[in-house]
RNA sequence: GGCUCGAUGGCAGAGUGGUGAUGCAGGGGACUGCAAAUCCCCGUACGUCGGUUCAAUUCCGGCUCGAGCCUCCA
């Protein structure tokens, strides 16, 4: 298998520490608001790598942690004027429903800041006393010049970093590019107490413990939105490597690439976000995993309706080969080699699925019933790898597409049927065929096949 | 301004130093009462200018354009 890392800025051959448990972190949502679909490619990326780790690996502990403690929250909680937990709590259970429509799996490990403090103040003491981090007026920063390998991972020079800085230095900071560890806290904020006085824990300082906690001192895979290279994934790197005596922290680095709206980076300033709830009111969630899944995970994904539409079709294809396949018996057959190989490829969806539809249309083709059995089975297990064609194909073709959708009831069609079947039998093809294009104009495609008159909604 | 990554047919999107993945859309055919679904056939795509090479879309360099980071951010 192979992997890209942001480190060296190359695919690898992945090689777990350990192959009776391979360890994976991936930075996970801070709960202060809904999830918008940007929000989701890396939820759906690293959940396929984990379906694909799992299949080789016995034992794949991933970790993706929910932030629960930060300024944004504390922002929503005071405009709200509630505690931060009622704010937290609401939006970790919308994210665990919009993650469940698009067949993310839980991760193994799901730790909540709340829940590490200990663990982060001990990881502060640590880092002081071996030099690596200071306090300075009810702060504990990191220093930046402790650390020789800082500015590896993204690729920056700190010289430069600090030249081009547009932040102003507070006065406190032995080096510019010092960051922030611990943060003290005024009476009216959310604050713990620590040896710095009552206060609250910076940004990166989470990840470092909490993946400590979990996972060990050194992880295999460590994953997030390329956005998080720097300064986020460079300062955990820092943090955990000072505290652990110079050990390797992460062995690969897992970038996803961004994913945006008309070319354009999706943010709350440019007002262009789009909520992965909004999506799912009009589209099947599984729609919305393929439509991620559609491109390779570093490039860029531009979302729009159309990217969405096509997904559908390609998923109608898909589960009309295995409907048309009928009940034969799957034989427990695996997926193939060449399927498998597109995926440990560093991840290579879009091969994947090249190989998918061959599949598909090799079953189409297929008139022997150990031949459809082998096929069916095969198509199963690829799409359980990604995630996909996990329904059965009725359930696909009935459902309505999206939340939001609504359409004449499987009563009414059923009935529009019936008498379309009569007029057939009359050769009162006119009747029939109003009757076909009635429903159409209400969102049902009626097919005849040879088991007889089938429909889907559009 | 500095750094990183891209530019493939109507659209989406892999890949490769020398036989044009895959899906959608489109054209032709088979099948069908007609459709739909399915199957078969059909496209001289690799931003631009140079270089290396017997051979470049694929390697190297310049240019143009695009995305991202340098500030909270998946």
């Amino acid at each position: 298998m192979q992997l890209h890392n942001t480190l060296s800025g190359r695919k690898e051959d992945f090689a777990p520490l350990n192959p009776e448990r391979v360890t994976m972190y991936v930075c996970g949502p801070t709960v202060y608001s809904f999830a918008h679909i940007g929000n989701a490619r890396p939820a759906v990326v690293f959940d396929v790598l984990a379906r694909v780790l799992r299949r080789r690996y016995p034992r794949v502990d991933y970790t993706r942690n929910i932030t629960d403690i930060d300024d944004k929250i504390n922002a929503a909680a005071a405009k709200e004027g509630v505690a931060i937990k009622v704010i937290t709590e609401r939006y970790t259970d919308i994210y665990h429903e919009d993650l469940d429509a698009l067949g993310v799996a839980r991760p193994t490990y799901e730790p909540k800041v709340t829940e590490h403090l200990a663990h982060i103040i001990s990881m502060v003491e640590r880092l002081i006393a071996n030099g690596s981090a200071y306090a300075a007026e009810g702060h504990v920063l990191f220093n930046v010049t402790s650390y020789a390998g800082y500015g590896e991972l993204s690729k920056r020079d700190r010289r430069e970093m600090i030249a081009g800085a547009r932040v102003e230095v507070a006065p406190y900071k032995k080096d510019p590019g010092d960051f922030v560890l611990w943060k003290p806290s005024t009476p009216d904020q959310p604050g713990w107490e620590s040896p710095w006085g009552r206060g609250r824990p910076g940004w990166h300082i989470e990840c470092s413990a909490m993946a400590e906690a979990l996972l060990g001192d050194t992880i295999d895979i460590h994953g997030g939105g390329h956005d998080l290279v720097f300064p986020h994934h460079e300062n955990e790197r820092a943090q955990s490597t000072a505290a652990h005596d110079g050990k390797t922290f992460a062995r690969y680095w897992l970038h996803n690439g961004f994913l945006t709206m008309d070319s354009e980076k999706m943010s709350k300033s440019v007002g262009n976000v789009l909520l992965i709830r909004e999506i799912l009111k009009a589209a099947p969630g599984e729609a919305v995993r393929l439509a991620l899944l559609t491109g390779h995970y570093r490039q860029p994904l531009d979302w729009n309706d159309e990217a969405l539409a096509d997904a559908r079709r390609k998923l109608d294809r898909l589960y009309g080969a295995l409907r048309d396949a009928g009940d034969v018996a799957a034989s427990d057959a695996k997926a193939p080699d060449a399927f498998i190989a597109a995926l440990e490829d560093d991840i290579n969806t879009p091969a994947a699925l090249a190989e998918l539809f061959e599949l598909a249309r090799a079953l189409n083709k297929a008139s022997d019933a150990a031949e459809k059995a082998t096929l069916v089975a095969q198509i199963k297990d690829a799409g359980a790898l990604l995630g996909l064609l996990q329904q059965n194909p009725g359930e696909w073709f009935s459902q309505s597409s999206g939340t939001a959708s609504e359409g004449p009831s499987e009563t009414e069609i059923e009935a529009a049927l019936a008498a379309r079947i009569a007029a057939k039998t009359a050769k009162d093809y006119k009747e029939a065929d109003r009757i076909r294009d009635d429903l159409k104009a209400r969102g049902v495609l009626v097919e005849d096949s040879k088991d007889g008159q089938r429909w889907r909604r559009l």
